[in-house]
DNA sequence: TGTACATCAGTGAACGCGCGTTCACTGATGTAC
DNA sequence: TGTACATCAGTGAACGCGCGTTCACTGATGTAC
């Protein structure tokens, strides 16, 4: 009756949020066009139609499917305030700086998500607030609550330091900007939650 | 001989770089088309090639305009580290928030900034640098040099929780992005310069 | 003071192109007999 | 095991539209006589 496995048409789905957060993330969202993406997963622009229902819905997907990504990274971390050292090391390198279309989506999109409708915005929401609860968590384990404007802004921080250091053209102040970064991140992670926060 | 007073040309070209401040803000560059744009300024389309001589021309001049205008208006703000709070407290404002056409152009521009050409990074780099050493001045009037590094992460924390609270539809989270950034900011503001940074 | 004229800011139609989306179709697949 | 067939993932041309840019032109301006 049925043909194909239902798992190709689901592999193709992923295959096309996959390129297109790539592309979005490297050319913005409104420098991405359907053709150019469906060419780039190996398709025709047609095909796109049978897996979304307009571009806005595919980028909701992409957005929620990026923060899922990041998410799942988060766990593999070292235990503690380590594994919050280490991701600003590797969040906050030259080597994230200069490959935006493999990084952090919030760095690439965030001022063009700003500018998406509810339902992208929305995604972006849900997504945002399980990394600042998973950087909350390792702040303060015993209560995650204190720290969760202190994990708030250190998201803030970091991702704004990313976007500042792509967009200096000056290589030795865009260097600062990450170094510093890292340096206030981990100062904010480590201010006690008796403080200005 | 001549027709037209000079001035006149001079005022139709801030005229331009006035409209396409606002409209890059509130749409975007990418999502900003020259005809909107001109009839936005009152004027057709084609009258913008006597003024530019391409988008990427005008999208530079755009970025250098309102960091020079931003510029401007920090040197008016009160003395001291109460200048910077005030900052802040405006900066980190629902209504900034909410008003992107007529705010920072760091924040509404930033990820698209850094996907533009070598001029337009180029005028973004040198205008940001502007705001880095006036606010190093404010944070250690004796020693901006030792400023340097907390006054980029400022910048970059500013930028970055204005991006969020914008990008969050959550009206509750997107609130405490922008109150956690206030105090987290002014915490990093008052580090002392022998601290992580 | 009045008129002819040179300047050039601004007009608006046109260019080739890529956009998001639609749709009649093709053809590989797995099932039913 | 072999064949006819229903399914439906993917094809690719076409749609109306707006993009950045060009260019022949119009007509308001200020000067020169």
């Amino acid at each position: 009756m049925a043909r194909y496995d239902p798992a190709h048409k689901e592999s193709t789905r992923r295959r096309i949020l996959e390129t297109a957060g790539r592309l979005f993330k490297h050319d913005g969202i409104d420098g991405t066009g359907i053709a150019a993406l469906m060419a780039d997963a190996g398709m025709t622009n047609g095909a796109f139609y049978a897996h979304f229902r307009s571009k806005e819905e595919l980028v909701a997907a992409v957005i929620a499917e990026e923060l899922r990504v990041q998410a799942t990274a988060f766990t593999s971390l070292p235990p503690g305030i380590a594994g919050i050292e280490q991701l600003l090391r590797t969040y906050l390198s030259v080597s994230h700086r200069d490959h935006r279309e493999a990084g952090c989506p919030s760095a690439a999109l965030l001022d063009e998500i700003a500018r998406c409708g509810d339902s992208t915005r929305g995604a972006y929401s849900d997504g945002a607030n399980v990394l600042v609860q998973q950087i909350a968590s390792r702040l303060a384990p015993e209560d995650p609550a204190a720290a969760h404007g202190r994990a708030l802004s250190m998201l803030a921080l970091m991702a704004g330091s990313l976007q500042l250091s792509r967009a200096i053209s000056d290589p030795r102040l865009s260097a600062e900007v990450l170094e510093h970064g890292v340096a206030n991140a981990l100062a904010l992670a480590c201010l006690d939650a008796s403080g200005a926060d």
